[in-house]
DNA sequence: AAGTGGTCTAGACCACTGA
DNA sequence: CAGTGGTCTAGACCACTTG
């Protein structure tokens, strides 16, 4: 039923910028309950090829857009799922005052005391993804007295901290020293970033960039 | 009703691989339908908080994932949407046999003579994202008529081919001469590229690597 | 084979928003 | 303020899958 719905639209009757008819008339067409066209509805709207607005009614988008979900596993895991052994190695580890692009991601007006933690990530010995890291100890108190050479911060955060919302961002990023060393590769090394920031409410638990090793894809079927 | 069973799982009622009332008894205790409990479930499951099986029973993820859904726009309407004009540059169009890993991203058991079509898009007249696509006529005819100093593949296809499913694949690359020249900048320079591949059923319809100027940032919010 | 989630119906009321 | 989508109820049957 959702999927003849789901057929009318891609197989030209409506067209990109037609608007359909209300969920109540198409349900009578159909000769179904006006629940299900709402779901199926709803599932066309997540998808990215309906927008629809109460009293608006609902258009076939005229400005399509390729929707991609991503799955973003704990590092742990992913690197396990391939076959590999994981190996973690704390960097660096210290309080200090974050710098102002810090600041300005985790949406706060000023800079601001927080804890900073470097480290890799090992598939089979060799460094998989490096993590430069700032946790509000204000929100998460418990990370400042944390082991954490022995314990990833990433997956203490998400086993104990959850997150209200949060913002992604992915771009390529040249190997400054620093990365070329952490990651075993030439200097200058074209590589993929992975930039993460969370709140709790309106409290900032953490940001994070992720970068990491040559070759990484982060792939998904549409 | 459905924020308040959202609630109930992040507010550590139920810890990470928990197993969670079946959909009935939670209705009962919340005092609600149990279609209510079962859209608060299928929501909850959508962004990977939890696991359902039929019989299997309901499951908190004990591998949380971050879920990141992502809008890739019709490149035109991203660069409208900054606020640039929008502008673009055929650079080369020939039909030739396409390489085997072009053929494997395809799923074609050999390689296939096919339209490539590599072009530049433009933002305010400076390169913002060169693509490098091949077509597969067999599945998509009109193609080959097309007038593409004029129209943009990528538009006509989206308008006209409709797609059953896909893969995209995010990477990092390394610009080296033509692509530094195609997108104005330092050979060796990080990029970040998009491998987008369509299929209508079991044929292939195209196959791009879309690579984006330096600084370019894909982002959204979780 | 039984237990669980998935889908559907028919009806009601609510909430937002565009004319 | 009226029209549309969003959410909810109470009940039924179906489909999958695991023990």
């Amino acid at each position: 039923m959702r999927d003849a719905l789901r057929g009318r639209i891609l197989d030209g009757t409506y067209r990109p910028g037609d608007k359909l008819p209300r969920d109540a008339d198409l349900a009578t067409d159909l000769g179904c309950a006006r629940a299900t066209v709402q779901r199926a509805m709803q599932d066309l709207s997540d998808s990215g090829l309906i927008d629809r607005r109460r009293k608006g009614g609902t258009h076939v988008r005229s400005e399509p857009v390729t929707r991609a979900v991503l799955d973003i596993p704990v590092i742990r895991h992913e690197i396990e799922g391939g076959g590999a052994r994981y190996g973690y190695r704390l960097q660096a580890r210290r309080v200090a005052v974050c710098p102002p692009d810090v600041a300005r991601r985790m949406g706060l007006a000023a800079p601001h005391r927080m804890l900073r933690v470097r480290a890799v990530h090992l598939a089979d010995d060799r460094p998989y993804l490096a993590e430069d890291r700032w946790v509000c100890p204000r929100t998460v108190p418990g990370i400042l007295t944390l082991d954490l050479e022995t314990h990833s911060a990433n997956e203490w955060l998400v086993r104990t901290t959850p997150y209200s919302h949060g913002e992604v961002a992915f771009y390529a990023l040249g190997a400054d020293a620093p990365l070329a060393a952490a990651l075993d590769c030439a200097p200058g090394t074209a590589l993929m970033a992975i930039e993460r920031t969370t709140w709790i409410g309106a409290a900032p638990i953490t940001s994070v960039v992720s970068v990491a090793r040559p070759g990484y894809r982060l792939g998904t079927e549409i």
